[in-house]
This record gives C-alpha cells, sequence and structure tokens, in this order.
DNA sequence: AAATTTTCCCAAAGCGCTTTGGACTGACGG
DNA sequence: CCGTCAGTCCAAAGCGCTTTGGGAAAATTT
C-alpha cells in the first residue's frame, strides 16, 4: 500500500483538508505551504487513491466506449484501434481514464445502462453509428454526456464529428468519371451505417449529375474485410459483359481484396482497372510510402479520435452548453491505382 | 441520478446492512427477505454505486491494459483489437472493466506506476514481450498481479501464455523444405520481441538439421506492415541470383504485402513462389474462405485474449499461488500459397 | 422452565478523499 | 484601542457502499 492523504498530513504536520486543497490549487492556503506539501507530495511518489477521489467528487474520471462487434462473425472493426489510440492520447493528457467495453450486439444496451447507473463514466464516445441508431435516444434518456463521431439520420440536437463523406465520394466518382470510366463498382459499407448511406449518395449524384444511372449490379454493402473485397471484384471482373473499368471502395482493407483480385487476373491497377478507396490512415497499413498505391479519400481516424475526445471533454466539464457538430473534409489524393478507362 | 441503497432499504423498511447483505449474497440474511430483495432491487433497476463499492471494498474490479505505441510511426498493433475482443468478453461476464491506455513506449513506466498507486486497477495484462522486458521487473516491484501474453527471456516466476513459436516456425520450415525449398526468406517481427527470436529461432534449427546455412540476406526484421512485406519480398525477388523460392512470414498484413510483391512481378503464389504465414486469425483478416488462402501456422489471438483474462482474474481471486504458464501450440493449416519448389 | 444456541437483522465505523463552515491569527482603518 | 477583514488553517461532515460487532427474537437444548 502506498502512502495516504492523512499520512502525508500528518508527515508535515498539517491537516489533511489543506494537504487536498495545497495539492489540487485552491487559494486558501498559504504560498510557502502549497510549496512545502507539493514538494513532499513529490518526494513520497504520493497519489490520491482514485477510488476515493471519485466517490468524494461523484466524478468517475473516466469516458466509456462501448464497441461493438459486428456481424455473425462478431468482428472488431480495425479502425477501432487508431480511433483509440488518438482519443487515449487526449484523456491521458487531461486526466481521464478509458473505460472500454466490447460487447455483441444485443449487450450493448446494457452496457450503456450499467454504465449510468454504476457512474462509472462521466461520459461515452459512441463509434459508427447507423442510420437510425438506438444508442442516441438511449443515452439522451440516460442523461450521459455523448459524443457521435459520424452521424445518424433521425435526430438532430446531439453532437457529432463526421467527415463530409457525401462530397468526398461524389468528388471521387467525378474523378474516375474525369478519367473516362463509365462503370464504376462501389464496395461499400453495410448498408445500414451512416457513413455507407452518404457514400453512396455521393456517388450516385456524381452519377446522375452527368447523366448515368447507377447500376445496382455493381453496388455491394458488406462488413468491410479483405476478403469481401476480393469476393465481389472477383464476381466483378469475371462477367463476360459490363465488368467494371474502376472501382470505389470504402475501407483500404477490402481495396486490398479487390487489388489481389485484380492482380490474379492479370489486370494491373491504374492502367487495366482503376481504384479508389477511402483512407482512413491506419497506421499499420500505411498507403503512403514513396507516394500513395491507391488513390484515396483520406481522413485520419487517428486524429478524428483525438478531436473527439477534446470535444467530449469540453461537454463533460461545461454541461448544458448547445451540442458541438464539426465536420471534417475529406482530401483526394492521387495515387498510382488510378488512370483513364481502357479504350476497347 | 438513480437509487441509492440507502433508498432501496428505506423502500423496503430495512436497514442498508440487511439489504448489502442480501444482494450480495451473505448467508446471514433469511429467505425470504433475500428473495423480497432482490425483487426489489431489479424493480428498481437498482445497480450498485461503483465509486463507492470500489472505495469500501479496497478492489478496483478494473484490469488494466497499457498498450504502447511502437516505432517512430507510433502504430497500433492491430492484433491488440482482437486479443481486447477476447479478453473484454470474459472480463464482462466476470464483472469487471477493462481500463485501456495507450501511451508511447517511454510513458509506460510511469502508466503502470500511475495505475498501481491510484489504486485504479486489481491487475495488468501485459503484451508483446521483448526478450528483456523492464516491464516485468517493473510489474513485481509494484506488487502489481500481472499476466504476460508471451514470454520474455530473463525471468523465471511469473505468469504467462504463450504459443509455441520456435516449434510453429520449425514445422513450417520444415514443410517448405520437404516441398524442394532451399532459399526460404524470413520476415520477421522486430528483433527484440521475444516472439520474433523464438520464431527466428525455430527457421534456423529447421534449416541447420538439414545442413544449411541460414541466410542473413534472407532475414528481415521489422514492425509488420503491409508496406514491410511489400517492400522486402520485392528487394529479395528481383535479386538477379539466389532469389528466394519461398517465404516465411511473422504476420498476415505483411503476408499481404509480400502477396502484392509477388503479384506485381506475375509470380502465382503456391506455384512461382511459396508462402507460409502466421496466422493470429484476426476476424477481419479472415484466411478461410473456402479453404485457408495462405498456408498458415495459426492460432487465434482473440482465443488467447480470452484464456488470459481467466488466468488474470484467477490470480486475483487467489493471490499468493505459483505462478501459471501456458504452451499452446500452432496448428499448421495447408493453403493455396505454397507448392513444390520451381525447377529451373 | 431456564439456559443455550441459532437465526435474522441493525447501528455504527470505516474506505480515503473533498468540501463546508468555522476559528484563529495578524494587518488595517477609524 | 477596538472592530473589521483578509489570510491560513482545521474539525467534521459527507460521498455510497461494506463490514464489524452486537442484540433481540426464535429455535433448540438441558
Amino acid at each position: 500500500m502506498s502512502m495516504n492523504l492523512k499520512e502525508l498530513a500528518d508527515s508535515l504536520g498539517l491537516s489533511p483538508t489543506t494537504v487536498s486543497r495545497a495539492l489540487n490549487g485552491y487559494p486558501e492556503v498559504g504560498e510557502k505551504t502549497r510549496a512545502r506539501v507539493n514538494a513532499a507530495a513529490k518526494a513520497a511518489h504520493y497519489q490520491p487513491n482514485s477510488r476515493a477521489q471519485r466517490l468524494a467528487t461523484g466524478r468517475a474520471m473516466t469516458i466509456g466506449h462501448v464497441i461493438n462487434l459486428s456481424g455473425e462473425a462478431e468482428m472488431v472493426n480495425p479502425i477501432f484501434a487508431d480511433f483509440l489510440a488518438g482519443a487515449g492520447e487526449v484523456y491521458a493528457r487531461e486526466g481521464y481514464d478509458l473505460l472500454l467495453s466490447i460487447v455483441a450486439d444485443h449487450e450493448v444496451e446494457r452496457a450503456y445502462r450499467q454504465m449510468a447507473a454504476k457512474g462509472s463514466v462521466d461520459g461515452v464516445m459512441v463509434q459508427g453509428p447507423r442510420i437510425e441508431d438506438p444508442r442516441i435516444p438511449l443515452l439522451d434518456q440516460l442523461g450521459l454526456p455523448f459524443l457521435v463521431h459520424g452521424r445518424t439520420g433521425q435526430y438532430e440536437a446531439y453532437s457529432w464529428l463526421d467527415v463530409a463523406n457525401i462530397r468526398a465520394f461524389k468528388k471521387a466518382t467525378d474523378f474516375l468519371l474525369d478519367l473516362g470510366h463509365r462503370r464504376i463498382a462501389l464496395i461499400n459499407g453495410l448498408e445500414q451505417m451512416d457513413f455507407a448511406a452518404r457514400r453512396r449518395k455521393g456517388y450516385e449524384e456524381a452519377l446522375q449529375a452527368r447523366g448515368l444511372t447507377p447500376d445496382p449490379s455493381l453496388m455491394r454493402a458488406d462488413v468491410m474485410t479483405e476478403g469481401y473485397g476480393y469476393d465481389a471484384a472477383s464476381e466483378m471482373l469475371d462477367r463476360a459483359t459490363d465488368a467494371p473499368t474502376a472501382f470505389l471502395v470504402s475501407s483500404v482493407i477490402s481495396a486490398i481484396g479487390v487489388r489481389r483480385a485484380a492482380g490474379e487476373r492479370g489486370l494491373r491497377l491504374g492502367k487495366d482497372v482503376s481504384l479508389i478507396t477511402h483512407d482512413d490512415v491506419l497506421s499499420y497499413m500505411n498507403n503512403d510510402r514513396e507516394g500513395p498505391a491507391f488513390t484515396a479519400t483520406r481522413s485520419s481516424i487517428r486524429q478524428a479520435g483525438a478531436r473527439c475526445a477534446e470535444i467530449l471533454i469540453e461537454m463533460i466539464n461545461n454541461p448544458g452548453q448547445p451540442p458541438t457538430q464539426e465536420l471534417w473534409e475529406a482530401e483526394l489524393t492521387v495515387g498510382r491505382s488510378t488512370g483513364p478507362a481502357p479504350t476497347l
């Protein structure tokens, strides 16, 4: 057991009250005394017991992240790791702990209710919102401060940070159209995900603006694994007629699968077939060695995590403010995976 | 604010003592009373305030995971997500919270010291141990129960769970040798990592057992990104003489990079060049659609996470026991990425 | 029927902090 | 010289739970 407040106070000949106030920067304590206390605390490596501190202050100094395993395979979305890294950095700086709860879909509600009832967090971060996401009204009702990374369709008054998905995918589609591509496939995330719906919208709007009708047979939606990208691209590329000449992919991981499918068929990326992917700038999937391999709409998930953490802490410290909403643009970086549509 | 113990007790005409005991299963309470209390607690959705509970019991009911960002790029190792998913499931089942701290290398010690001093965790999980890992003596000194996923060279008396890396890579190398390969490249993890050292040992032992001398120019060690696998394989495959005919890779992610390098050169996996990878069975990198794409030594990181959590909780509940040590075998599953060595 | 034990419950004392409400200085103005 | 007022410090009361040490009633023994 390490030293506690009372022992530290005794060793200084002061009361716990004064020592506590000195350490927490309250004004009712003499400057020489404060200096003495700080020195002694540092020397003794004193750290206030967080369990006691939390009970006394009524604050958990903890932010909750509930991550739901998606699909039957109960997959962990790999972007969570980078998002957490960004957010965790800010939490540490601000003295907050990060409570992580990884649960199956049907356990999510219980996890939030429990966090609220047990008082183990001061606020929660919501990731990967659906178009209609029950978590938003739930958290509203529970009175737990929360920030959504992404947006959801139905509600208005909540705080969020999102990338401009519609504009990003519109821009990407325009880029491919300008290169002469007309049959562009969309390898998207699950349809109920809000970001996927927005990206599809951007894609469709760009096509329609040029008088093209989106072809449902070129649009796929699923959990974005490597295998999914491979399967979807394989099927499309093997078509006798009307195979796509370009792919628009929602994740670097699936893009790798698309590249594999193309490679196996002897198709060179950027020559025989083009590909643009959304790039979350995942640290272990760096798309930027000697120039980006994939042309991509990019927006760092890690920076988003950091900013989300800042906003949420701000919300917790200043309750009762109107919602914060922040929209980030994704930039289109041209890599080696795009080129003019092949002329037959 | 939700209901607290005192209010619940008042509503039942009982003392907080009795209600607490009833809920926690102590024998000093009548059966009818206990039933009444449980019913009322359920009806009121009563959940004990965890801040108070933790202070009173002196237990944090929390396990700490300190994840260090590796390398200059401060990368998040993607296997953490799956490991956490496995462990998190067990924690939830056992009523433990998961405190996640993601910090740069030089902050790791501070993170552990703080957890110990502030009493915010009952134990910690150690991942990715180095050959000489300062965390082990540190945690020993701090008196914090800990479990290591992997092993470390220098110490004896600590608890760990590890896969038999030497045997796994020996088996994989033998498999390639049996196929006639003689120039086998090793695309390994960072040298200071214990698992990487063991895998190299297995690889070298297998070669030496056949009278072959390991060729340093065919051995690489780095953080296992996709780009690293691509670069290493590209360089080796472009050699005018003595290019490898097979690759042994420590991670599916880097294996994807190797595959890309081979593909770009028109080399077919399993025909022109062979590849065996270690497969942590990451959920979003499924290597098992219609038969495994890669021949692999596999061991589920997620199952390891779950088992690690069980062991650690066991250790926390029964202190003073001798260390638990568990060694898992990795199975070699044959996929489509291996074939006989090409005859020139 | 008295003595003992068991059963079931409660009052009160913590857990280690923060925070409220004084109390005691010395300085300062009238 | 007394009253006022900052300036410093402390005692004590929580925060919401668990746990120790009884105590009264009921059950059992003698």
